[in-house]
DNA sequence: AGTTTGAGTGAACGTTCGTACACCCGGGAC
DNA sequence: GTCCCGGGTGTACGAACGTTCACTCAAACT
C-alpha cells in the first residue's frame, strides 16, 4: 500500500505508482551492493507492500532488472539526442558533449550507477542487455562520426574501433565521476582530464588514418 | 577438514592449506555472482569445513576479499614486471604488450574477472583498495613511459592522463576478453581493436604534444 | 444491480543465513 | 610425559530468505 492519495485514483493509476515505487525502491536499495545480492523482501519492505505483492509486477528481482535497464538507458539515450543535436563544429565538440555527459550524469546519478554497477556484477541476462545497449551507443557514435568530414570516409571497421575506444573513455569518465568526491575541484579534474583524453584520441585517430 | 595428505604436516601447513581452499572456494564461487552475495556458509560447505572454523582464517568475507584483491594485483604485478623487461622498441612495444596481456588474462582468468567485477560492485573497502592499485598501475605507467625518448620531457600531468586512458583502455580489453565467446576468433578481433586503439592512442598523444 | 477481476493481505512452509558457545584432540613447546 | 594452544566440530539460536496458498474488498465490466 503506498500511501493514500488525496483524492480518486483509477485502478491503473494506482498499479503504475507501485510499479514506480518498486522500481525506485530498487535501485536506491541496490546503491551499495547489487541487484544479485538484494532480496524480494527488501524492496517489499521500503515499498510498504507484502512481499507476496512483489509478484503482481515482476517475475524475479532479475525481471526488474532488466526493466531498470531499459529504463536507465532511455534516459541515456535522451543524452545522446542532445549531444547530437548541437550544431557540430559550432562550439567546440568535445567540450559540449562531455558537459552534457557530467551534467546528465548528475541528473541520473542513480541509473549511472546502476549500469556501472550491473554491467560488470549483474546477472548474466542483466549483464547481457547492457552490453548490447552499450554496443547500439557504439554504433550511433560511429553513424554520427560519418559526418564528420574528415573521418567520413573510413572504413566501417575503423569507425567501429574508433567509436569503441571513444564510448568506453566516456563509460570510464562516468564511473569516475560517480566514485569521487563529491567536490567541484575533483570533478573538474576529472571532466579536465577526459577532455584532454578525447583530444588525444580524435587526434591519433585522424593522424594514423592518414599515414595508413 | 580438507582431505588427509599421505604423510606427516606441520600445524602451519595444514593451516595454510585451509586458507589457500578457502580463497580458492571463495574466488570460484563468486565467479558469477559478487562478494556481496557470497555467503560464509557457501565458502565453508565448499572447502568442506564446518561455517565456523572460517573465522579461525578470516574475520568476516570482507577481510577475504581485501586478501584476494592483494592476490590478484600480485599476479598482476608480475605481469607489469615482464611486459617492463621487453627491451623497448626491440620488438613492437605495443604489440608485445598486448600479447602478455592477453597470455595473463587467460592463465589468471579468475583473478582478472575477480577485480573486474569487484571493482564496480565489490563492498566499498574493497572497491577503494581495487581503486588504489590501479592507480599504482598508472603512476608505475608514467614512470616507464618517461624513458621513451619522444615523451621523456613531458609535464607529470600529461602523463597522468596519458598513463590513465591507456591503462583504461587495458582495462576495458582485459573486460572484453573475459566476457567475449571463447572462440579464437572472437579474441582475435578484440586483440586487433585494442592494437589499433593503442595505436590511435599513441600517435594522438605525440602530436598532441607536439603542437600544445 | 450483480459479477468478475486483480492488487494487496497475512499466515505458514522449508531453507539458508551469521554467529555464539561448549567441546574435541593432536602437534609442539616445556 | 605433561600441558596448552588452536584448528576444526556440533548444536543451537533468531532472523531473513523465496514461495505457497487462501483470503479480502473495491474498482471496473456487464
Amino acid at each position: 500500500m503506498v500511501e493514500t492519495p488525496a483524492r480518486p485514483e483509477s485502478r491503473g493509476e494506482r498499479k503504475e505508482r507501485t510499479r514506480r515505487a518498486i522500481l525506485d525502491a530498487a535501485l536506491a536499495l541496490c546503491e551499495d551492493s547489487s541487484l544479485v545480492a538484494l532480496s524480494l523482501r527488501q524492496v517489499a519492505k521500503e515499498v510498504g507492500i507484502v512481499p507476496t505483492a512483489f509478484y503482481r509486477h515482476f517475475e524475479s528481482i532479475e525481471a526488474l532488472g532488466l526493466e531498470l535497464v531499459d529504463e536507465s538507458f532511455v534516459s541515456l539515450r535522451a543524452m545522446l539526442r542532445d549531444v547530437r543535436r548541437r550544431d557540430p563544429a559550432l562550439e567546440d565538440v568535445i567540450d559540449g558533449s562531455i558537459r552534457i555527459l557530467v551534467e546528465h550524469v548528475h541528473q541520473q546519478r542513480a541509473h549511472f550507477h546502476f549500469i556501472a554497477r550491473e554491467r560488470a556484477a549483474g546477472p548474466p541476462t542483466v549483464r547481457g542487455a547492457i552490453r548490447h545497449e552499450i554496443e547500439l551507443c557504439e554504433r550511433e557514435l560511429a553513424a554520427d562520426l560519418t559526418r564528420l568530414p574528415d573521418i567520413g570516409p573510413w572504413s566501417a571497421e575503423d569507425l567501429r574501433v574508433l567509436s569503441n575506444l571513444i564510448v568506453m573513455a566516456m563509460v570510464a569518465t562516468a564511473e569516475a565521476i560517480l566514485s569521487a568526491p563529491r567536490r567541484p575541484d575533483a570533478e573538474k579534474q576529472i571532466v579536465e582530464t577526459a577532455r584532454t583524453q578525447l583530444r588525444m584520441v580524435l587526434i591519433g585517430a585522424l593522424n594514423w588514418r592518414s599515414r595508413s
